[in-house]
DNA sequence: TCTGGCGTTCAATACAGATTGAACGTTCCG
DNA sequence: CGGAACGTTCAATCTGTATTGAACGCCAGA
């Protein structure tokens, strides 16, 4: 493998890592970014050099997240994973899901925590309102962000789409 | 403490937690949230539970990301800390720096990675295209914000700028 | 019914990161 | 000059999480 695509992937684990995830998830990611087609897992396991129980878990998870997706070929039995068609919208949806989450924490706190700590139910109003207007803006970004891919799908196909997988 | 302000403590760390950073820089800033007054590191360190070195590292934490804010009063060497009052536009520009250092990756792969790879440049421009659209819009979010802000602002004065810190 | 290849699971292990508690430097006051 | 009250630092420790490697179940084909 090139010095250059390894320094790609090592810099994706690392991304990921940042992010709260696991570093080899971002690894994979990374491989996956790169290769043309998608890839088994015994493959991962030996161009990352990690365990086969660690890529298992690790594109589970990518999957679970929207991140990859599992495809299977016809003739083989093996699952082959690649980076999922709408990673984009999928990371904006998850991103929207993360400011609901706390928008939780903060209307839950708002409606038990007891009256005479007012100052800080308003600051914790003050973040709420600050969160209940990104989740607005969220919600128009994801609409142009479709609308642009859609206006670009029509002039050339994407990429994943002319793929022949069952 | 009340029952209600330790789960609301308690759940911020967790959402703390699920972002990458330590749970106790969440619980500090739920403490932060709910008190009125800003708050001594001793006051923080009895009040959660936490030695009193670890709160120094993650109230440094907080206020060199932006989260928190160090002030202090005359009369007092004490440090206090209280929530930043810019957090809303802080976190959005931490936001951009998050995007913005994940193009220089995808950018960097760009410049460095072979020809041969083409699918793969071609697949981490897309990815690129979308976060250079993500980064134009977080702009207009957070100009946007500020415009409100601004607006709220003149009607009624805000939380932390009644302060009398120094 | 076997055999081999595949993905998953799980207990043991390794490891990174947070926490602790003591030691330290500083500053302020008696 | 002490001495007390701070915040910081750092090595030792703890803890949660990821990884490993072997065992397992499953399925297809011989």
């Amino acid at each position: 493998m090139h010095e250059q695509s390894e320094r790609f992937i090592e810099r994706m684990g690392l991304q990921f890592e940042s992010d709260g995830l696991p570093r080899t998830a971002g690894r994979i990611m990374g491989l996956l970014l790169i290769r043309e087609d998608p890839l088994p897992l015994d493959a991962i396991s030996r161009e990352l050099g990690v365990s086969k129980g660690s890529c298992s878990m690790n594109c589970r998870l990518l999957e679970s997240g929207g991140w990859a997706e599992r495809v299977s070929f016809r003739g083989d039995r093996r699952d082959f994973y690649r980076v999922a068609p709408d990673l984009s919208l999928r990371s904006l949806d998850a991103a929207q899901g993360r400011v609901k989450a706390f928008l939780g924490i903060l209307d839950d706190a708002l409606e038990t925590l007891p009256p005479d700590l007012d100052v800080g139910r308003r600051r914790i109003r003050e973040v709420g309102d600050f969160h209940r207007f990104l989740l607005g803006e969220l919600r128009g970004v994801r609409a142009r962000w479709a609308a642009m891919e859609d206006r670009v799908s029509h002039s050339h196909d994407s990429l994943n789409t002319e793929m022949e997988a069952q």
